[in-house]
DNA sequence: TCATTAACACGGG
DNA sequence: CCCGTGTTAATGA
């Protein structure tokens, strides 16, 4: 555990921090496809992630999802700190993509450090700024693309998340995930075949050119 | 024009 | 058989 820590941290968090947190912090492992955490659950703490990769979904009343990034190993997710006094309620849906492993350093120890180290106020404030500039691409694509140039947004990142250009999902996650209907993604998506980008298979994609 | 919903056939596991 | 896929028709924004 301590040298995944140090591997996927190494490079912004001191020595001395990352034996710290390895010691404050909560381990786990989860399978892919999993459900790690749901609007409304409280917040435990700031999750750093070692290993594997973690969809972030907002989630409407009816419970229609619509993805808004993936987390990566190495990243970790400041956003669902919120505020520092406010609310504690996870206002995201966060889903394994990939097997996970991740640490949770707890929230006392989160206000401890941001004001003790110099290396964890930065860490904070860069995840705060990552994920900010991964909210304002997802309204980007939202708010500028059409079907087909969100739909290669997501296979491009998909691919870059997963390190493979063979994607194990179906046409109805994807919808999901795109927040649009199935009909559209099987029609943009043979599309995408024919032109040669993609290869269709049952329950796979292969991304040929991307 | 383009997305959505409903409906259906096909076929692989 | 069940589920994923590919298509069509009607409807709506």
């Amino acid at each position: 555990m301590r040298d995944m820590l140090h591997s996927a941290y190494g490079h912004i968090l001191n020595p001395a921090l990352l034996d710290a947190i390895a010691r404050e912090g909560r381990f786990m492992n989860v399978p892919k496809g999993q459900m790690i955490m749901d609007v409304g659950d409280p917040i435990p703490g700031l999750p750093l992630l070692m290993e594997g990769a973690i969809k972030i979904l907002r989630v409407d009343a009816q419970d229609d999802e619509m993805l808004l990034y993936f987390l990566e190993a190495g990243d970790s997710c400041a956003m669902t700190l919120g505020s520092f006094y406010g609310e504690k309620k996870s206002e995201i849906r966060a889903v394994a993509e990939q097997d996970c492993a991740f640490v949770i350093v707890p929230l006392e120890k989160v206000y401890d450090w941001t004001g003790e180290h110099r290396d964890f106020r930065r860490f904070v404030f860069e995840s705060f700024n990552t994920r900010l500039r991964e909210m304002v691409e997802a309204l980007d694509s939202l708010a500028f693309l059409d079907l087909t140039g969100r739909l290669g947004k997501y296979l491009r990142d998909r691919v870059m998340v997963n390190g493979s250009t063979t994607l194990n999902t179906t046409h109805a996650e994807i919808a999901g995930d795109l927040h649009t209907s199935r009909v559209v993604v099987s029609r943009v998506l043979k599309q995408l075949e024919t032109e040669g980008t993609i290869a269709l298979h049952r329950n796979r994609i292969e991304v040929l050119d991307f």
